[in-house]
DNA sequence: AAAAAAATTGTGCGCGTGCAAAATTATTTA
DNA sequence: TAAATAATTTTGCACGCGCACAATTTTTTT
């Protein structure tokens, strides 16, 4: 069973490598007539081409850029990253460029100044987290201009620039979060989700959270918990984050619940006595360290994981197959919605 | 920054690129002056092999033996194929040659046949299930004779010709279900653990996995929640499973949460009625076809999920990573606990 | 119809490594 | 010390494909 080879196809077809060559990369200059013999012979005897020969002997060098959010401005971000590098490692010999370009988290500018920055050094794809919706928009346009495709992880946006998607559903991580609370919870009990981000957002991934969550309990009645939203924008302000946490705990008593929408939870609890918080049940997102603590010793109940080291590795893997291998990649690929709790923790990617 | 290649190191040590060759993958014939001098050069360049020029060049075919249990006698096994198939399919031009071995999960004799097929095969190394223990350990003694390594996935054994074991610690996977039904169960409720297997056996991913469940409520007090166990050898036989069933209900009128130790859920819970059984909180094993059914029902409370898929992937990458790429891999990797409830079920490799 | 231009096809080298045969150098034997 | 043998090193082809350039054929122009 050897492979079939460029050069089985030219014989058969009584012609030169060269010529079945062209055929195969569309490299025009050549006659139709050949050209129809030349494909209908490869499919015959099934040719595939030898990826890492084609590497080997190509010189052009693929090159993308990945624009994220830095580690130093949110921990998160380093988990991504150490899984587009591990997928970078597989195809170490591909002969890929990577230009890692990162933005402080919170600044909107910084991110549409490191994207444009991508843009200008003309690479093949993006690779981003289109945190911000409205930038993120006038960016892949902007790409799109240039005939330059975005990869997006982490949050989900509809634009036909974008080839692909890799990370969670929000809604569903939502709902799921409902379903946790609802077996946890008493009867009558209240569940407030918390919001701690800068700018008092409309993105998606987060109020498709919220909506999850809140469907949830629209079509599980029979504890009837009640839920309601806030954002808390300066929560990086201890003071500040205390005092209107304080304000939220007396307007509604019957906070049992809580439900962090992103991975901050610990900016909250580490303000908190133990003794206070306990009697709270708690979801949140993200395995960063600082949560980890609070999930191990039982402060946080739940932890959504959002598999961050695959949003790397397969982002980055769809770009491989796509440019390289030419294989179809999948609009979204929706991640599992991990629940982690103490007693399994340990087994997911730290 | 060109990688460096045989070629640099040969100019720089004033050799030719065959003695560099003979250096590199100690072929021996070198005087010991010349092979010092082509080493430190190497490492002084940080010498790192072009695995697919290697690989292509290279006439060595790697062959790999996989003995995994048919599909067809439990399906749980289609999955870790797909995982298999899956990473070969990524290191497809690597000159990897499998050999699929499947036996029928209830016969020992057949796991023999086909691990001694599989030996005489002489292959690089073989790639198992070692479901059943003694044999196993025989199996693998036969195999350290011949000189052939084994990668085991889904059960672990200690033995020192083992090169990697991928899968979970079931140990753990039986102290997250009593996690999980503490959450879930009331005073004085008992759990009884099922064990739906041909050979009363003593395996020791069936016996961790109940001493996983019992620790936890030794060191869970609070609910004063009892654990029982019972093995159904005879499990295929709906009639003799559904006596038992019944007398173990009537032994145990606390009964309230049952925990099956395998993926054979479903074998029981085909026969009873949907009123009968849903009072019960159920935690089985494995996303199959049969179980998930159930899951969606509301019959299943939780699956835990043995990441099927990862475990084939992940121990075809092992030897790749091992015999090719000349790494060092985990002799243990413990694959994640996932929780699968109805709510995040879709997002899990089906 | 010859020359020029355009279109098509063929050839050879290189990517980085493996491998075996040939060539060189060092060592032993007679 | 020459010949034989052993040890070491070099050389060249191969893997399958990309690519530049050469060679050939066809078409157009004069």
């Amino acid at each position: 069973m050897k492979n079939v080879t460029i050069k089985d196809i030219a014989k058969l077809a009584g012609v030169s490598r060269g010529t079945v060559d062209r055929v195969i990369n569309n490299r025009g200059n050549v006659s139709k007539m050949v050209e129809e013999k030349v494909i209908r012979i490869a499919n015959e005897l099934g040719y595939e081409k030898n990826i890492i020969a084609s590497r080997l002997a190509s010189t052009k060098v693929y090159k993308i850029a990945v624009v994220l959010p830095s580690p130093e401005s949110d921990l998160f971000w380093a988990i991504p990253k150490e899984g587009i590098l591990s997928a970078l490692n597989l195809v170490k010999y591909y002969r890929i460029k990577v230009e890692f370009l990162e933005y402080n988290i919170s600044s909107s500018e910084e991110f549409s100044f490191q994207v444009t920055k991508a843009i200008k050094c003309k690479p093949d794809a993006i690779l981003m987290a289109p945190l911000f919706l409205k930038e993120s928009e006038e960016l892949i346009n902007t790409g799109e201009q240039e005939k330059i495709p975005f990869l997006t992880i982490n949050s989900e946006l509809n634009h036909n620039n974008i080839l692909s998607y890799t990370g969670q559903s929000s809604y569903h991580s939502g709902y799921l979060a409902g379903k946790l609370f609802d077996i946890n919870l008493q009867h009558d009990d209240e569940v407030i989700v918390l919001n701690l981000a800068h700018e008092i957002s409309n993105a998606p991934h987060y109020t498709d959270k919220v909506k999850g969550l809140i469907d949830y309990f629209k079509e599980h009645k029979t504890k009837h918990i009640n839920v309601s939203w806030y954002e808390f924008d300066d929560f990086l302000n201890g003071e500040v984050l205390l005092k209107r946490f304080k304000e939220t705990q007396k307007k509604h008593p019957e906070m049992k619940g809580i439900f962090f929408t992103n991975s901050r939870a610990y900016r909250l609890l580490d303000l908190l006595e133990k003794e206070e918080i306990e009697k709270y049940k708690i979801i949140g997102f993200d395995m960063i360290e600082q949560n980890l603590k609070y999930l191990k010793n039982g402060i946080i109940d739940f932890i959504i994981n959002q598999n961050p080291f695959n949003q790397g590795y397969n982002g980055l893997m769809n770009f491989v197959n796509h440019f390289i291998h030419n294989k179809e990649i999948k609009k979204q690929e929706y991640l599992p919605l991990d629940i982690v709790v103490k007693e399994n923790v340990d087994f997911y990617y730290k």
